[in-house]
DNA sequence: GTCTATATGTAGATAGAC
DNA sequence: GTCTATCTACATATAGAC
């Protein structure tokens, strides 16, 4: 644990402190989602947020623990904004594939794609932390609540498909919707001479595409 | 570079030589494929191969060169089996989204679902190489050839398509792919109690939804 | 070709002055 | 809270005996 001043007699930190900090958690941030856990070092962090090394150690305790709080920062802010999306959608929508997906992928894109770049850096991060064994457990506990809810809609609404069939839609959908945020560039490279579609349209076709997809593994809607 | 007697006149190896080569490099496959490139050290890949330390630089050179060279290792045989596949479809298919995704696809999907753990491994590689734009020059050089092939095909058979959505289509369709080579479990994970959906099933959901979504994106088919 | 021993670099982490 | 200096561990890589 970082932070003497918890174990210790509170004060209020200066605020030269808090800019320090918050320099670190995005330059943290910024580094983990470029290179990976292990890819990234602590002198790579220290030096993007203008600290020394020392600094990074103090605010953010030990490599593991930067990380998981790092990933950790956001998951309440989505998890939250995806539940409202869900709960927005209502009970019987009229495309249901088409809604759910865009409430739960939504919530991330609009960050993602909205300009900031720790958003972008924090979507990337969460394709690494998806894709690595090592944080199953970080994973599972930070993200799969609302999973679960959005399985649990996905078959309310298509009362023929197997939970495998949610299952692997999901899993498919997903990996698209990540797949989006780290892959946007290849995209572009694969069509040569043809302009950025832009993202407003990649997230469309995403949409479209996830719908379609899991349109044909669910079989019919409810009416 | 590693193997001297390539520089120095040639000797034929022994047939020690020879296993602990290919012990030293089904290991190294295994442990990139596990913990990327940072998280493997040449000490697991000794470990797991049975070999001493100094014997991976020996065989396998530097630790890049050495994951080049894993990498590389499959590429042809992937490449030709796909190219051979796509050549199979025939000018006018059925359902060209199916086929030619079905083309792409299953070359790697056979072989990693096969039995083969190093083909499963190798699976994973891909995955890790094509997310990590570290590693963008090496992914073009091996595997862009036939994914431009892959791309006209697609386009001769969707005249309606733009070459952005062909791309978009590919990326999200590829995603989904090493998704079920990565998180085949989650989908078991997502959906509990349930019986686990058996590999063939999921291969055929996965060429399902990704038809699905090409379709989707890509208009009209040629008659 | 393989082994032991080691050179060299760099990682993460902390002690202690300020 | 921040800095300098340093500790310890482990990484890659190679030299040289066998």
């Amino acid at each position: 644990m970082a932070q003497h001043a918890v174990t210790t007699r509170k004060r209020a930190p200066s605020r030269r402190s808090l800019e320090a900090r918050a320099r670190i958690f995005d330059a943290a941030e910024q580094v983990f989602a470029e290179r990976g856990f292990e890819g990234a070092s602590i002198r790579d962090i220290a030096e993007r947020a203008r600290v020394q090394k020392a600094s990074v150690n103090f605010h953010g305790g030990a490599k593991e623990d930067l990380f998981e709080r790092i990933v950790t920062r956001r998951a309440d802010e989505l998890s939250t904004a995806r539940i409202a999306a869900l709960e927005a959608v209502g009970p019987c929508p009229r495309d249901p594939a088409a809604e759910l997906i865009a409430a739960f992928a939504m919530p991330l894109l609009d960050r993602a794609f909205g300009g900031d770049p720790q958003w972008m850096a924090y979507a990337r991060l969460i394709a690494i932390v998806s894709a690595d064994p090592r944080w199953n457990d970080l994973t599972a506990r930070l993200y799969d609540p609302v999973a679960m809810t959005y399985a649990r809609r996905l078959s309310a609404s298509y009362p023929d498909a197997s939970p495998e069939d949610v299952a692997a839609g999901m899993v498919f959908s997903v990996s698209a919707m990540l797949a989006l945020c780290t892959s946007q560039w290849r995209i572009t490279a694969l069509s040569p001479g043809n302009p950025d579609p832009g993202r407003a349209a990649l997230i469309d076709r995403l949409i479209d595409y996830c719908a379609a997809g899991m349109t044909t593994l669910l079989g019919a809607p409810v009416r």
